[in-house]
DNA sequence: GCAAAAGTGTTTAACTTACACCCATGC
DNA sequence: GCATGGGTGTAAGTTAAACACTTTTGC
């Protein structure tokens, strides 16, 4: 260990972000098509370079923010990624870090503007870099997460029905989930706040729609107490 | 996004290493006497810059090695701290990996010309930078992955017995197990071996020994199955 | 009236927790 | 013979899993 600064390496930091949205059917992620080299023209997640002036988390969130038009989303730093060769045009590290938005919400323009586009998890393309591996590892992150607390609000609109939350698990646990179960779950940990009116889009009869209680929420589910779905 | 790596800025990132020890009482952490400036005679993690050349499990490794004499030590990256000015000399960033070792096998020669010292978690001091942090998270982190899989035989000699390794999960999570309970659930998993000796040290009766199998850990425990302690 | 999704409880099985006594040995 | 830590099983409680029918309403 050397006691002089000057003397060490200096790296070009990357931040990549994995977006997670949600459809009402699958669970998607929002990838970009790169315009410039290396790798113009390919598939790729969305990211850009530290600078000095900012931390990680500041990166990120202004990553996001251009492309979304959204702060205040909810995001984790994953992992930092650093194999030697990663990208070939330069030795450049990467920390990942995952985002959950509600699909809905996002500004479309910007979107257009940087050629992005959702797809389903498993209809996703090849992604350049180490980006594919990105993605398996939040995918595998969030469904930690998912299985052991509320997670995912974020990625439905305010009031959302029961059977959209459920459908919400169900694609990122990737396996079907007991109607009656998930309900008895989900009312146990009080959390969420029954409303009055009723969604009629998917159904005759329509369901009541729920909204996410961020009160309950802190006052039942704080101190790390986890839950299993 | 710009599409010119030279208009970007680089950084020096730092790798700090939080060793975690068991000497069959305490979970202890191995900090160094810092021996050069800033902060020069504080207490630390062992730590040392990323080179061109390594990836950040080099990296750790390397630092790992040049401190303990040992290299294929259980370690994982925990995250990457990046707060503007944590390092006052200048704007660093930091990847914190934890690892776990045999308390009993380092070397000792190399720890004293270190001015290395294990502490145990609640009687460690304070600590540079935003070092405390970093370990805090790495005890959370530790936590979680105790009573998710059986993590920790790392820390324990090659032969140890029921109880060390009861006392050593009880000091991962800081709390007392039900004996019984334990050798029950460890016993469920079918990933040690009874051996036919005895260790006589502890007790008059003496207690059998077991080692970890990592055969029978593949077969039985792989594919991410869990348990709980 | 019928198709389509919503809503609702109970029984069974699995797992987790709590708990107390005898054993072997060295001194 | 007694003090010390080692070793062992069961019953009760809790939690998770499996399961099917009725309701509403637009067409």
């Amino acid at each position: 260990m050397l006691n002089n600064y000057n003397a060490e390496d200096k790296v070009l930091l990357a931040v990549d972000c994995i977006i997670f949205g949600f459809d009402q059917e699958d669970l998607k992620i929002l990838l970009i098509k790169r315009d410039f080299e290396p790798e113009k023209g390919k598939w790729s997640l969305i990211g850009g370079f530290l600078k000095m002036t900012e931390t990680l988390d500041d990166a990120a969130n202004r990553i996001l923010y251009h492309l979304t038009g959204f702060d205040k989303i909810y995001m984790e730093q994953l992992y930092n990624f650093s194999k030697i060769d990663r990208d070939p045009a330069e030795r450049t590290l990467s920390v990942a870090y995952y985002a959950l938005i509600n699909i809905e919400d996002h500004d479309e323009k910007l979107i257009e503007q940087y050629s992005a586009k959702w797809f389903s998890i498993d209809e996703a393309p090849s992604l350049i870099f180490d980006h594919n591996q990105m993605v398996q590892k939040a995918i595998l992150r969030l469904r930690r997460r998912a299985i052991s607390k509320p997670i995912g609000f974020e990625l439905l609109p305010e009031k959302f029905t029961m059977r959209q939350l459920q459908k919400l698990y169900e694609s990122i646990l990737d396996e079907e989930l007991d109607k009656r179960n998930f309900i008895n779950k989900i009312n146990a940990l009080d959390i969420l706040v029954k409303l009055e009116e009723k969604d009629m889009t998917s159904s005759r009869k329509g369901s009541y729609l729920y909204q996410f209680d961020k009160e309950k929420y802190d006052r039942n589910v704080e101190d790390g107490i986890t839950f299993k779905i």
